[in-house]
DNA sequence: TATGCAAATGCAAATTATTTGCAAATATTA
DNA sequence: TAATATTTGCAAATAATTTGCATTTGCATA
């Protein structure tokens, strides 16, 4: 069985044409993409806007993806929820998203909650810096 | 000379009534803010939303203010650039913000450098949680 | 101090991102 | 296949931000 019908079975959303569609496009998207991209990867399947919209709600709602913004972006991302913890490498430049894996703040956290008294749940590194590619473009 | 003055010389900006009554809205808030809740602060000086807009837009573009947003939230938030590197600890529950110095991250962010040939420039560290008076409530 | 002008502001309208109401279509279950 | 709750499309609403343009203001200079 695909992952697909196996997050719509677990979650209790019907397996719909258009929430596989959006499933796919998550499925192959290796950063967070916002609603529009998703829109446009589907112009073919003249799915509605307002329906992706609400099948990203549905999707964040059972865990099936993660919502998120980056930087001074004011628009909404999206990924699935792979359950692995991972961080973003921003470029200031061309606002290109690579994923880093592995997390350097583990002890970090465990030390804060300790100190602070919060229930820590989850955390979110987001590094900005000039891509290897953008530096090059500026001669030298 | 206060701090206002000195902001607007050194970066060549007019000193105005508006962008004064912003810079201390922004002074006087020790987390970061979003546009409507500056606007809303300075409802008796009778400022205009879209100039609020424009003044922080103009102190971002100066260093004077830092614009970011944060978690799922679509809504930008700006706070004072006072040069010194925080991060910050999030409520689930009551969406409250508070501030946590020092970095735990300053090695990594050099290792990762080395290793990915990025031109690392800032991070962004935002913890999410449940606050102590939010775990309260919940009884126990 | 008065004058000139670029920069800044107010106001209304435009844009962008997202959400909602409602009627029609569809998936699931019996 | 029928019953029904869910989901979708479409248009309109809302929220956040931006823009055009006429008017006002800060600041440099005469
Ligand atoms: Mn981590
Ligand atoms: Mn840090
Ligand atoms: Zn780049
Ligand atoms: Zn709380």
């Amino acid at each position: 069985m695909g992952s697909f019908q196996q997050a719509m079975q677990r979650s209790g959303l019907k397996r719909t044409k258009q929430r596989e569609c959006v499933y796919n496009v998550l499925e192959k998207a290796d950063v967070p993409i916002n609603a529009e991209q998703i829109y446009k990867e589907l112009l073919s399947e003249s799915i509605n806007l307002s329906t992706v919209y609400r099948i990203l709600e549905s999707f964040v709602e059972k865990d099936i993806a993660i919502k998120a913004t980056l930087g001074q972006s004011v628009t909404a991302i999206y990924e699935l929820n792979r359950q692995e913890h991972k961080h973003h490498l921003i470029c200031a430049e061309c606002h290109s998203i690579v994923a880093i894996s592995g997390c350097p703040l583990e002890q970090y956290v465990e030390d804060l909650s300790k100190t602070t008294h919060y229930q820590i749940l989850e955390h979110k590194l987001e590094i900005t810096g000039i891509c290897p590619r953008c530096q090059a473009k500026h001669g030298k």
